[in-house]
RNA sequence: UCCCCGAUAGCUCAGCUGGUAGAGCGAGUGGCUGUUAACCACUUUGUCGCAGGUUCGAGUCCUGCUCGGGGAGCCA
């Protein structure tokens, strides 16, 4: 089906379009070369990072005194096959129309820009090749994270995204009110009246969806989220965000190790969807962000992750006479460089490192027999460390119950996380995964904020 | 939040032991019969991040602040 008048270049590039074929195309100007007798204009409509060659064998008959970079035009003519240095199929312009014009002072000019610029013009920046890149590579890798679950007959959920509970410690949340901040209504005590907000107490954005995704699992089976999650951390790095976009998988009936296998099965699938189905993406990364993004990425899909236990990775590191900068102790946390060390040097492919100390670790997951571990897993890969953290969750109420009570946490509170337990509970496991950190390490690019198009970040919230 | 580095033309940067600012790119004008990071010639460009201080004199030295980058922590 055909809605618009306008052919697209990704059409005409990839040979969908016959030789000497008329055309309209519309788009915005990249650059053009003009002499006396004839002038080259290279159009991009956004479709594919390809620009059209659009040649004026007569420039005098054409408006090319309205045309700079970063104008629209429309442009009615016919393709021709060539054999170009940079294509092998232009077009023959016969009728150019300016839409809208483009001064001078415009700031995206026919040169390189640091990221660091582009990000101050972010309204800008998706007209760049390297941002248009990006966010088609988005838009592709978001229908391959639903492809891969639908394919499994998981169930896309939605988690609110207005909540009332933290995940326990999962992060600092924003918080979502209606009062006047300036004047809130206060009881006898001086402390906020959250019963008189809108909706009745103290609500956040959510920073996760697994406590919600728990309970929708517990009646549909398998079940994943895929959306946007807040978190108010002070986090100043190039891989943190505020506003992030999270999938979290939760499966009933679903052990660690048979989650394991599906972990990585997800990830081998999304590095080949992203090799054969964003190929254009992947080159233009690998030939200009990171020239060994694609054997990286094929490495990884070739390789069996390796298993290891939190104990047993503590013994690999003790033992490994490297000089760390935090020691290494049964009970404390890897640090980045520990989880480095352990993908990058001694296994030298991705591991995943199971059974950590519950002291650590989050009251929702399942304690071991040994009363000291969880089934927790942390999926840790060459470069960045962690990039998936899961677990199979403790589906015994009075095991939980006794958890929360060691963390004390208000149980009432949780009536309904714990309903589920009370009620036909089934053991099940869930992970997680930062849609964005995943984008990051297919693609090699080296900052959160050049992967998300309007970055929320501490101290920046623009356009 | 902590540590380190930085802020000079629209962009990327140079600017020595303090003496009132320069290049490349971009942009403009002209030229050029197939260019493709086009090419050639000429032209254009500044509250040196902000506020104090030292000095005869500060882009340069000192203090504070703001913003940006890298790393760490928190985490996804």
């Amino acid at each position: 089906m055909n809605y618009f008048e306008r052919t697209k270049i990704d059409d005409i590039v990839y040979d969908n379009i016959a030789d000497y074929q008329d055309v309209l195309v519309m788009g915005w100007v990249r650059t053009m070369r003009v002499t006396k007798n004839i002038a080259f204009i290279e159009l991009n409509d956004g479709s594919t990072v390809h620009n059209l060659q659009i040649v004026v064998l007569n420039p005098d008959e054409f408006p090319l005194d309205k045309i700079n970079n970063g104008a629209s035009i429309k442009v009615r003519g016919y393709l021709e096959k060539v054999e170009g240095r940079e294509q092998s199929i232009e077009m023959k312009a016969e009728e150019i129309e300016v839409v809208g014009e483009a001064p001078t002072d415009y700031v995206l000019q026919k040169k390189r820009h640091t990221f660091e610029f582009l990000r101050e013009i972010a309204h800008l920046r998706p007209r760049t090749s390297t941002l248009g890149v990006v966010n088609r590579f988005r838009s592709k890798m978001s229908y391959a994270v639903h492809k891969f679950f639908q394919e499994r007959n998981f169930h896309y959920i939605h988690a609110p995204i207005i909540t009332t509970g933290d995940a326990e410690g999962a992060g600092e949340m924003f918080r979502v009110t209606t009062f006047d901040p300036a004047d809130p209504p206060r009881r006898d005590s001086g402390k906020i009246d959250f019963s008189r907000d809108f909706f009745g107490q103290e609500t956040g954005l959510t920073v996760s969806g697994q406590l919600q995704a728990e309970l929708l699992a517990c009646a549909l089976g398998d079940v994943y989220t895929f959306g946007p999650t807040f978190r108010a951390e002070n986090s100043n790095t190039s891989r943190h965000a505020s506003e992030f976009w999270m999938i979290e998988p939760e499966m009933a009936f679903c052990d660690l190790d048979e989650m394991n296998v599906l972990i990585e099965d997800f990830i081998k699938y999304l590095f080949q969807f992203a090799l054969e189905e964003a190929e254009e993406e992947m080159k233009f990364f690998n030939d200009r962000i990171d020239e060994d993004r694609i054997e990286v990425l094929k490495s990884i899909i070739e390789s069996d992750f390796a298993h290891v236990s939190y104990t047993e990775a503590i013994d690999i590191l003790k033992e490994s006479e490297e000089d760390f900068e935090f020691p290494v102790e049964w009970g404390e946390d890897l640090q980045s460089e520990h989880e480095r060390y352990l993908t990058e040097q001694h296994f030298k492919r991705p591991v995943m490192v199971t059974d950590y100390p519950k002291k650590i670790k989050a009251f929702y997951m399942r304690v071991n027999e040994d009363d000291k571990t969880v089934r927790a897993v942390d999926c840790l890969v060459p470069e960045v460390g962690e990039i998936i953290g899961g677990s199979q969750r403790e589906e015994r109420l009075e095991v939980l119950e006794r958890r929360m009570q060691e963390e004390n946490m208000d149980l009432e509170k949780y009536d309904w996380f714990l309903d589920i337990r009370r009620y036909g509970t089934v053991p099940h496991s869930g992970f997680g995964l930062g849609f964005e950190r995943i984008l990051m390490y297919l693609s090699g690019m080296g900052n959160i904020r050049d992967i998300i198009p309007f970055p929320r970040t501490p101290g920046n919230a623009m356009f």
